[in-house]
DNA sequence: ATATTAAAAGACCAAAAGGTCTTTTAATAT
DNA sequence: ATATTAAAAGACCTTTTGGTCTTTTAATAT
């Protein structure tokens, strides 16, 4: 569905949203443990997303990663889109020259629903919506157990 | 939507079976021209298709691709499938350990109906039925012409 | 036979994605 | 002030994806 960047990126954001919810403000270590994503990669990626004013973040001790309060919600689309690039669910299912209705390939018509379907999804989820989804009591959002077989 | 690979075999695949209703037997200078995709590239990635046992090719003077007439009608899945594997489009959307109804996680109740329309519509719609599509009238399937700014 | 044609095979290359690690900077606590 | 802590910066590496090009093999036409 998306790279591992947006994956630990949301997956980042939305761990250090649940944290702030409990009043903490969780640090790289931390995190990447939580999210079960690499160390160091989740570091250079948490920090990409401070660079592009998605959080805060104070070094130090007692540091950490945070939100700004005063910020509204965070949806996921603009998190995919800083990352992907505009295209990731713009375009074409079958690769053309950018989709639109008066050119339509074969699979528009039916393509075209699930695109928007999806476009819906990433606008309307937040991740604070998704943060607090969380904290009503299920706990399989971040990091799943390995079923044994 | 699809790595570039998939993109370019689909293409690829249904502008050779929309040759083969015209009786024809089309050649890789012709497919990359046609489908737009790099000379070489696309020769390469229509020996895999060959090798998969997707179609059919003769080399020498009127050589070319072409489908067993015997076969069944080949999906969009199968030919996704056995290029980018079994992973597209069945895992979680969050990037959690495989999706499923007992554990999902806070989108899937919102993603599975997507992840299902896309399978259904890769499953549904094969090689042979774009082409049949393509041939009732529309040219716009494989190259789209550069819409002049 | 042999010249021609076109796919098959495979070596090779470039860019992007994914990931690791060290050094530097800025907080805080003592 | 200085030791400690933790993020920022950035060099570096590996794998995957995307792409190019040459050589070999197998058809066909003469
Ligand atoms: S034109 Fe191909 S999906 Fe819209
Ligand atoms: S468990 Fe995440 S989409 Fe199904």
């Amino acid at each position: 569905m998306f790279n591992k960047e947006t994956e630990y990126a949301l997956r980042g954001l939305v761990y250090v949203q649940i944290q702030q919810l409990k009043g903490l403000k969780p640090g790289i270590i931390e995190i990447a443990k939580e999210i079960d994503a690499p160390l160091f990669y989740t570091g250079k990626i948490m920090q990409r997303l401070v660079k592009m004013g998605f959080l805060l973040s104070t070094k130090g001790k007692g540091g950490g990663f945070y939100f700004d309060l005063n910020k509204e919600d965070l949806p996921l689309k603009t998190v995919i889109q800083a990352i992907e690039g505009g295209k990731a669910y713009s375009g074409c299912g079958f690769g053309l020259n950018s989709c639109n209705e008066d050119q339509p390939c074969s699979l528009h018509e039916q393509y075209a629903p699930i695109r928007d379907a999806i476009n819906k999804l990433v606008s309307l989820n937040s991740v604070q919506s998704l943060a607090r989804d969380y904290n009503d009591g299920d706990d399989i959002l971040l990091k799943r157990e390995k079923t044994i077989d």
